[in-house]
DNA sequence: GCTACCATACCGACCAGTTGGTTGGTTTTG
DNA sequence: CAAAACCAACCAACTGGTCGGTATGGTAGC
């Protein structure tokens, strides 16, 4: 059994871009915090895209198993939106759990978004097919991931009383459409 | 006179952000999209950190510009927040006025964001005062900042049609609030 | 007009530190 | 033993920033 396999390398970056920003995202650093030398590092991950790829995938698959999760709890809780907006909320009420690799990512390369592009175009037209009115879906989700956009960028606070209050009426709105 | 000044370094660095990414985004590329050499560039601003800086204050300056426009062009229109919507769909409009600035200043450093925040701040501490229903301003703020955010990431285009119904729907609702 | 002086804008060579990645070898494990 | 995991040393490219110097234009005194 190895001592440190993926998963606690993607946590490791996880934590360097919350501890010292993105720009400081090196493989060193990573290896650093992981207690591994480079060389180690690098034989798991060959090149940092690769790493921060696998960041990203982590990043979508811990929202989409929050999302399914959800939704398969309570099954009148809501539909798909409300299953979204619970799974970015989930993500934002720990510090530790923002994906920040979503900077790290873009600052590196746009394109390594293209997962989550393509991701958040089919969550959009799942809404447009299933919900009564598409339009306002559309913008609720949209409100959670500027809420949700804002809190990985640092832009905002989650100790704000008002946070817990646009939850729970995002969650309200989402039902009377799904 | 001089041949280039401030306004076109921070748009040429604005440029190297949006053709190379915001890892790249360094003094050298920056000298040479503006024709200068680097330490011609270094002469104007003379930390990379007081150049990221300026670039922010800049794209403060158009958003803030651009709302005050619209609040002073139709008096009915709406209120602070159907300006602040206005004003980044506005921004939204056109690829390259999207402030990408904001990208490379939370890779190099999150404080820089400081500004951004604070700001933030205060436009929500004003719909909680002006509004009937803040926590729904909050969340029709939040919708637009989450189109906006989505569109500087680069996981959002905006020559979907959707985006022009979203962009009417919040001016709708909004002008029930303000 | 001419000189001496100064400030701003700019250049390009240079430097120390950082970065992603390689290599050749050692340890661990199944 | 063979493969996988890991390491230390190294390297070439890059990066932010410094430094000494040049070009230009204004201006004060004569």
């Amino acid at each position: 059994m190895s001592k440190v396999d993926k998963e606690a390398i993607i946590r490791a970056a996880e934590e360097v871009v919350r501890e010292k920003g993105a720009r400081k995202l090196t493989l060193d650093a990573v290896a650093a915090q992981c207690g591994l030398s480079k060389g180690g590092l690098v034989h798991h991950f060959r090149t940092k895209q690769a790493l921060l790829q696998a960041m990203l995938e982590s990043a979508i698959g811990c929202e989409t198993e929050l999302a399914e999760e959800y939704a398969a709890g309570g099954g009148e809780t809501g539909g798909p939106l409300a299953s979204r907006i619970h799974s970015m909320f989930a993500l934002m009420e720990d510090e530790k759990s923002l994906p920040r690799a979503l900077i790290a990512a873009v600052a590196e390369d746009p394109a390594l978004l293209e997962p989550i592009k393509s991701k958040e175009a089919k969550v959009r037209s799942e809404l447009l097919t299933t919900c009564s009115d598409p339009e306002m879906a559309l913008l609720l989700l949209s409100a959670a991931r500027g809420l949700f956009l804002g809190r990985v960028l640092g832009v905002l606070d989650s100790d704000d009383p008002i946070f817990e209050r646009l939850h729970t009426r995002l969650l309200k709105l989402a039902a009377d459409l799904d």
